[in-house]
DNA sequence: ACATTTTTTGGTAGCGCTACCAAAAACTCC
DNA sequence: GGAGTTTTTGGTAGCGCTACCAAAAAATGT
């Protein structure tokens, strides 16, 4: 025999909680919860003299709201999750800046999401993240697991995804051709005269992007009569110590090797600054480029010439997309090139 | 006259967003909604045979738990905010990315909030998070607004202040002793027998920790019976390039100097990136120490000394005291000193 | 074979807010 | 002053899941 229903008050979950709730502020200022909710949410909607009313109750009661509940209700939360494949690579952490920073000032909170590289676990994070009724979405390439591609086609909402720009995107994307901007640095070594030019790279195995930028120097250099498949390369993570490990590898192995193009600013670097405790003049005995422009490269001796994305404006600019979305503006095409620059400096 | 009431379905809201419920799975496995729950979240308490039909029920419909109505129904979510003064500084980079690797791999995700060193900003990002029911939150540094304290503290979750120990912290503290590390370098340069040694920073009105370091230099210089008020400082971010202007600006002001405390590496690199370009020899002409342990030190001409912090470290141990209380594990003290490292190179 | 205990499964009110519908109040026009 | 319109305020079911209580089934012991 069930036994009789509880009074609410009786029923009652998470005992000792006795955390405020809009319901309280609404008793304290002698007005119904709904209007809490417009004088908190939709100011514009609520007379002055309530507005007055609400805001000493949640003054004085120490009212913080509830999102969760708010997101139920309304089926979403102000919650934009990004996803990059590293928190310890410098152009994921500028990006995230740039998104970060614009999506706060907006009065959105940014949910953090590494795959490491790893597409499944891209797959898994996604599922995941959605799980919180996100406002959209920002996720760094183009490439996905099929599943991921589906579910978030499925959903409906804002996506925009950011670093090499395609013809094949979920909704928008944003960010550089990142194979012509490999293919730059090659024509700019190819101009300057250099003949036996090399690729060094880290990590390619799982950065496409890199191998994408190699595949565009292979072809730049085929193009005018040179070898491009002189390609140094390991699965270590980039770092200047990498960087300088592989640079003694390929002197060593090709001394004759007269420029390098290295797949990023860090590799560069941490050769340029070997070369200099080495006695090995940059660019006279060897050049070298990089790619994507950090700061470090203006400072070395020899400045660094590299290929220069504008990280942080990708991360503004994929979060004011989002916004616009979210606010039923079409401001910005689906698709933005943002451009890289090359920026020749000594090194080559 | 109210109308009559509407049948559940016909009162429905969010037409047209159809998503799968955990109801729908209910029905297509055939069992109750509340076994789909226990067999997605507490797996052992269902037989086999029906998790096994819950599972596939979830694959057929692409079900996706919703997390909102999760985190109301239990009064809270797997989310942790980590809130940073800022996200241009590789510090804090290094800490979040200790702290968001141990968190997904638990099972959590990273909310992420910068307050750009203002404390009102912290506290309306406090406020702002805890809406969201996290299940505890990690912040950077001791100094809050007293709202922010008393907030945290009323709201009773573990809360975890990173990055320079106290005496007095809400509830968990993980870092290192920054004004004895501010010290250690003064006095590294002391013993190495320099006599003009001057303090130069950048931001410092807004980083007090930065402060603290040069209080603790001041101390040990004084103590010494040497000069402790060689103080080169502006406002501006810190960055190789601010490195290379205070450094140029001290070196002109005082040419007596013979060794520099810079405030962190970057400041340090740009000096001595600079000094390579004017061929004034380091530390022949002037010596130059630093603070973080950046690992461009290790390769710059010559190796910046340079004192230590475990920042990656710092950020895994704050994560993992986080995971520990959230667990009810009592595994670690409240209060973690880290320790900080010397690493004396060419540079002194 | 039955009693007792343990394990598994289920019902439902409620978590806190808001979308939707509606009523009341205020304002404007004739 | 009353009719019509606009603005402001309110009631409540429901968003999707789960804590709590309870029933049913299975297992164990005598």
């Amino acid at each position: 025999m069930p036994s009789e229903k509880l009074a609410n008050r009786e029923r009652r979950r998470h005992q000792g909680e006795n955390r405020v709730t809009l319901e309280d502020v609404a008793r304290h200022a002698g007005v119904a919860p709904i209007t809490v909710s417009r004088a908190l949410n939709t100011p514009e909607k609520v007379s002055a003299k309530l507005r007055e009313r609400v805001d000493h109750a949640v003054k004085v009661l120490g009212y913080v709201p509830n999102l969760i509940a708010g997101g139920l209700a309304s089926a979403g939360t102000k919650v934009i999750p990004v996803v990059v494949p590293s928190l310890s690579i410098l152009t994921f952490i500028e990006v995230i800046h740039g998104i970060q920073q614009t999506l706060e000032n907006a009065g959105y909170q940014v949910l953090l999401g590494s795959t490491d590289y790893d597409l499944n676990r891209e797959a898994a994070l996604v599922d995941s993240v959605l799980g919180y009724s996100p406002s959209g979405v920002i996720m760094t390439g183009l490439h996905h697991r099929d599943t991921t591609v589906q579910r978030l086609k499925a959903w409906g909402r804002p996506v925009v995804e950011l670093m090499e720009l395609g013809t094949s995107f979920i909704d928008m994307n944003v960010g550089v051709e990142t194979s012509e901007a490999g293919g730059c640095m090659a024509s700019h070594l190819v101009e300057r005269g250099y003949r036996r030019i090399a690729f060094l790279g880290t990590g390619m195995e799982r950065d496409y992007r890199a191998r994408y930028r190699y595949q565009a120097h292979r072809e730049v250099l085929e193009r005018a009569g040179l070898d491009g498949t002189l390609l140094f390369q390991n699965e270590e993570p980039a770092s200047y110590e990498a960087g300088r490990r592989v640079f003694l590898e390929a002197l060593e192995a090709r001394p004759d090797i007269d420029a390098i193009h290295f797949a990023n600013d860090n590799l560069a670097a941490g050769a340029i600054m070997e070369a200099n405790r080495q006695g090995i003049r940059v660019p006279e005995d060897v050049a070298i480029g990089g790619y994507l422009g950090l700061s470090l490269a203006e400072h070395l001796t020899p400045r660094l010439t590299t290929v220069a994305l504008p990280r942080f404006e990708m991360g503004v600019k994929a979060a004011e997309m989002m916004l616009d979305r979210l606010a039923g503006r079409e401001r910005h095409s689906q698709r933005v090139d943002l451009g890289y620059r090359l920026a020749v400096r000594e090194s080559t």
